[in-house]
DNA sequence: CGGCGGGCAATG
DNA sequence: CATTGCCCGCCG
């Protein structure tokens, strides 16, 4: 897509963000990448809409839960959870050319996803002051497209985080990661979330689940290798080593990546 | 040390 | 509601 030079380079960006979502936008609508409806409302919300972002094309077997909700975003897909009130895993299909793509200024915009019903969703006053912060679980510095970076600060996109860990080991492992797809032969599946306890407290007057633990599983497709890392949602963690495939399915319950489809 | 990427909050 | 400045940790 090619727009005039001669333009503001906001006249541009708005532009090319009406033009890539397709949806009319009257002269009033704020900026397209400001107005959470217009951001999301072109965005599906059924997997079997957004295969891409699972390996195979097939989404992870999760236990069957009331309150769940599947949602699509331009470079990442939700499994939304309303009893906690985060994501239970965020899922992406990462390659050497996104990441290359991944260069946007960081949006900064965090949001309440409307597209979930007011008793599920995450408020960004339950965030506030709470002592933690608002985690990405598709990391930010991923994000290979504007529309994408500031989808990417939905709060069904978040979890209740440790300050420190966040800035510290855990983006450093998002960073290993985003280096790892820069030298892979093809496509890396990457699944992302929390892992809550009995115990879990939760933040704000919605009552946001704070998570006991974090994972990142990588799965690259074209040596169908797969790890995960793992690790403790609180101040003083360090980067451990990684685990096993089939050690993180023990430690959730959740098989990432079936070989089929489940029968129904 | 500076740059970068993960955030935060005060300010008009 | 958007801008701006700031903190922190990691890395070269």
């Amino acid at each position: 897509m090619n727009l005039p030079l001669s333009w503001p380079r906001s006249l541009r960006l708005a532009t090319a963000l009406v033009l890539a979502l397709a949806s009319p936008v009257s002269a009033r609508t704020p900026h397209p990448i400001y107005d959470s409806s217009a951001l999301l409302t072109p965005q599906p919300t059924s997997f079997a809409q957004c295969p891409q972002f699972f390996a195979r094309g097939i989404p992870p077997a999760a236990p069957p839960a009331h309150r769940r909700r599947e949602l699509c975003y331009e470079a990442f897909a939700v499994l939304h959870d309303g009893g906690s009130r985060t994501p239970l895993f965020v899922a992406q299909r990462l390659t050497r050319k996104s990441i290359e793509d991944a260069d946007e200024r960081r949006a900064d915009r965090f949001f309440s996803d409307a597209r979930l019903p007011a008793d599920e969703r995450a408020e960004l006053e339950d965030y506030k002051r709470s002592g933690y912060s608002r985690g990405h679980m598709a990391p930010a510095g991923d994000m290979p497209t504007p529309t994408a970076m500031a989808q990417s600060f939905s709060l069904a996109n978040m979890v209740p985080q440790n300050i420190q860990h966040n800035g510290g080991p855990w983006a450093k492992i998002e960073q290993d990661t985003r280096q790892y797809v820069l030298r892979a032969k093809g496509e890396v599946y990457v699944i992302t979330g929390p892992v809550f306890t009995a115990t879990s407290p939760t933040i704000g007057r919605n009552g946001v689940k704070v998570p006991a633990y974090l994972y990142k599983l990588v799965y690259d497709a074209s040596t169908q290798r797969a790890w995960a890392h793992w690790q403790a949602n609180r101040e003083g963690e360090r980067v451990s080593a990684p685990i096993s495939y089939q050690e993180l399915v023990r430690r959730t319950g959740i098989e990432f990546l079936p070989k089929a489809s489940p029968q129904h």
